[in-house]
DNA sequence: TATATTTACGAACGGTCGGTCGGATTGTAG
DNA sequence: CTACAATCCGACCGACCGTTCGTAAATATA
């Protein structure tokens, strides 16, 4: 954007492209995203991309970026209006749980996906996703210090192993969900990480919590 | 196989595929998996690979039975020889994890790749995979029921919630160790899944683990 | 208005993909 | 041995891939 808040040439393109992108790399993965069904979906000509991206990688980075922005905006945010401590850790796998109940992005967590098929390849893509969920684990153990600063946490509760509770339990949610039927996938990751901080927790907003 | 144990024709063959196919689409993705780089790989034609299998799909098929084989092998077989109950469960979390440490595949989990791979990619492989996810949900549950039927559960302890805890820390577990980094993080899934036993169980023998 | 730069396009390129085909080779049964 | 079927191969196909190029339109700058 300009300083004045108008969009400069071709931004435009560039969001409804990364957007597009984004829906299609969650669905076919990636790696499989097509150059040529992200310009036929847009009514855009493939080569026309190449005037915002040096290549296809290139884009696959931006759209990383873009799941980023899109996780940040409707997950992290919201969870941060709720005030520090164990109910803030809480929102935040309640509010991860709705967004793929939402189903924001058809083809489930981004994330998930693109990081179990860079798995074991090496290159930049790799790399930015391993970035990506080593912020998200530092951003989860940073709550659940923040927990037990306030004094929130029982004696003896490990806060990193308690972001590490969180986390597994909301990958499990993701992997069932869209495969196995959503519902009580869904249902069961809230009910069991309310269960384990009914146990670790002295904050009674989270042992009142239904 | 024939009635006196000899291979029949081209089984040998059969195997040597499917071998070297389950180690590329670990890495590259069930999809991603080329005929070419797996006839390449062990120095026979591609159109060879047609008359063992009609088609990439009946390929992929078999490959995600090699893997089902190789997990029943080196999981749950020898996990089955620790005694029934809340140890047997453990045994199962134990031997998986060393399954990952020991990098039989060097691609990491091949059904969690493949499984986030067909997440939102309907179809037979897609359904196969979705079926190998309910049979060992069903496998872990019924481990947990057995332990509940022992006795070694403490009044109120859910057993099809204490499987979906142990499906969760192992899924988070094989996320996560091939990027960031093995050791920590086998480490902790471990150390977790301990602590969760100990909460749940009354087996003298889990409380005495290390 | 005139100029420079970005953006977009159609056409084409080399390469890889899954798959087919006819024929050569191999193993098995009679 | 002969006869038959399974196995394997090289050559080839059409489709799709990411990418490049020359060029035209659109936009910013002067």
């Amino acid at each position: 954007m300009t300083q004045d808040g108008r969009l400069i040439r071709g931004e435009r393109t560039r969001g409804a492209v990364l957007d597009q992108a984004l829906v299609l790399a969650t669905v076919a993965g990636l790696d499989g995203l097509s150059l040529s069904q992200v310009a036929d979906a847009l009514g855009v000509s493939k080569s026309g991309l190449f005037a915002h991206w040096r290549s296809k990688e290139a884009l696959q980075l931006a759209v990383i970026d873009q799941a980023r922005a899109q996780w940040r905006d409707q997950v992290i945010r919201p969870a941060l209006e709720v005030p520090a401590g164990v109910r803030r850790l809480w929102a935040v796998h309640d509010r991860r749980i709705a967004f793929y109940e939402a189903r924001v992005l058809p083809g489930g967590c981004f994330f998930a996906n693109a990081h179990f098929e860079f798995n074991a390849r090496p290159g930049a893509i790799r790399d930015r996703l391993a970035g990506e969920l080593t912020d998200w684990m530092t951003f989860l153990t940073g709550l659940a210090g923040e927990a037990a600063g306030l004094g929130e946490l029982r004696p003896g509760v490990d806060p990193a192993g308690l972001a590490y509770h969180v986390e597994s339990l909301g990958v499990c949610a993701v992997m069932q969900a869209p495969v196995v039927g959503a519902a009580p996938t869904y249902a069961q990751a809230r009910r069991q990480l309310l269960e384990h901080l009914r146990a670790v927790t002295t904050d009674p907003t989270i042992l009142e919590q239904t």
